[in-house]
DNA sequence: CTATCATTCAATAAACCGCTTGAATGATAT
DNA sequence: ATATCATTCAAGCGGTTTATTGAATGATAG
């Protein structure tokens, strides 16, 4: 006598939200929204060791999430559903909606200041073909060289002070970077506005503008 | 030193996820679709103890899905929040795309039968003004008595046998129950299928329909 | 005030998860 | 074949989760 099928298909439910209940695997899943990877990239990216990333991998693979294909003696892996990236937005608007401790470590980000709303890549792309918009690329030089939104300036974090002297304060300015997981854009804005400049973020990242179609630049 | 924002946002981020991640909770909330409803009942409903149902709807309350309030000696829990309905479909939808195991225990449901498109609300909707259909609701009578669609009748699994003879052979019969997760209306669809009649699945079921704003009866 | 009832808390054992370590595998290159 | 390299496997430890049990709480009714 087996287990009712209602059961076992609640279990298998369970399963995809089991692989996305570690902040590890969350993590992961950031990093291959942007592209496939193998196992030491992505442990470079993560800060996992490699045994490790290894074994979350195959977690998200048993949950359906990921796929893997062998390219010589590295194992490349991929999102294998689009959704997954819908699940990840959801559990983080969720989050944000629902509970206060998430509201409290992104006033932290914003540096006191009041939360601005995002700005949508439909004004993105209009304030691009009106060249009214310096955009800033707040990811690794690495990622933004594999893909980024045409015109944008590749800074880091680290060396944004340096750029300020640069930056027209009259010019309205639009961070983004890996997705909506990906806090860069949040402290870049939190910096520039406390300059006085008029900073804002893209809402969601490069994963998102290209799931809209839209085209990117290489380096 | 705290540890860094990101990981305190992934952290929050994966408790949601791990609130949907067993399949009692999954239960739970399929429970609360319906509508608010007190522990004891929950218990009842899902066959698990009171003390068990009252510590996963703690955990359910913790990621902000849930909440609670005081009505006399009872306490009624109710979703917070109508996206975790959407979330939960995503991890069903997830799960039937990419997990064999799926598959397999869904087309046992139908007895081998080929699975067969749901029909879309708004089809149903149609027919019904038409008055060309004949709907069942498959759920247990109290949660049918609480809120149906005007013009099903409540048939269990247990008496649709009974039920086949007063059946129009020729009628387009539509099944539905709880929701996406509830599987008496596949099982429904099947049995009548087997005795060749032009059964179908509503996608979705009553809180689906309940949240297009569709009028619903009460006994 | 006391009794009752629904719910929650506390303590426990068993199962599971996440990370580390070191060895094993499997594909390539020499 | 042998060596090398990326990845996976296997085992083990500490921490967390789950279901169970029985006691404690808190609101209401008498």
């Amino acid at each position: 006598m087996s287990i009712s099928p209602k059961a076992a298909l609640l279990e298998e439910y369970a399963l995809v939200a089991r692989a996305v209940s570690a902040p590890a695997r969350l993590m992961l899943l950031e990093q291959l929204a942007q592209g496939p990877r193998g196992v030491e990239g992505l442990a470079d990216k993560t800060g996992l060791t490699i045994a490790n990333t290894s074994q979350h991998l195959q977690t998200l693979r048993r949950a359906g999430l990921v796929t893997s294909n062998r390219d010589g003696k590295a194992v490349i892996y991929s999102l294998n559903d689009e959704r997954t990236l819908a699940l990840m937005d959801l559990l983080r608007l969720l989050a944000e909606r629902n509970l206060a401790q998430v509201e409290k470590i992104l006033r932290g980000l914003s540096g006191g200041a009041d939360a601005t709303e995002p700005v949508s890549r439909d004004d993105l792309a209009a304030r691009i073909a009106e060249g009214s918009v310096t955009i800033l690329d707040m990811r690794p030089p690495d990622e933004f060289d594999l893909a980024h939104i045409p015109g944008a300036m590749n800074v880091t974090l680290q060396n944004l002070e340096r750029l300020l002297p640069d930056l027209d304060p009259d010019a309205d300015i639009v961070a983004y970077c890996r997705g909506p997981y990906c806090i860069y854009a949040h402290q870049a804005v939190a910096a520039l506005r406390k300059r006085g400049l008029k900073a804002r973020r893209l809402e969601g990242g490069l994963p998102e503008w290209r799931a809209d179609g839209r085209e990117v630049a290489t380096a």
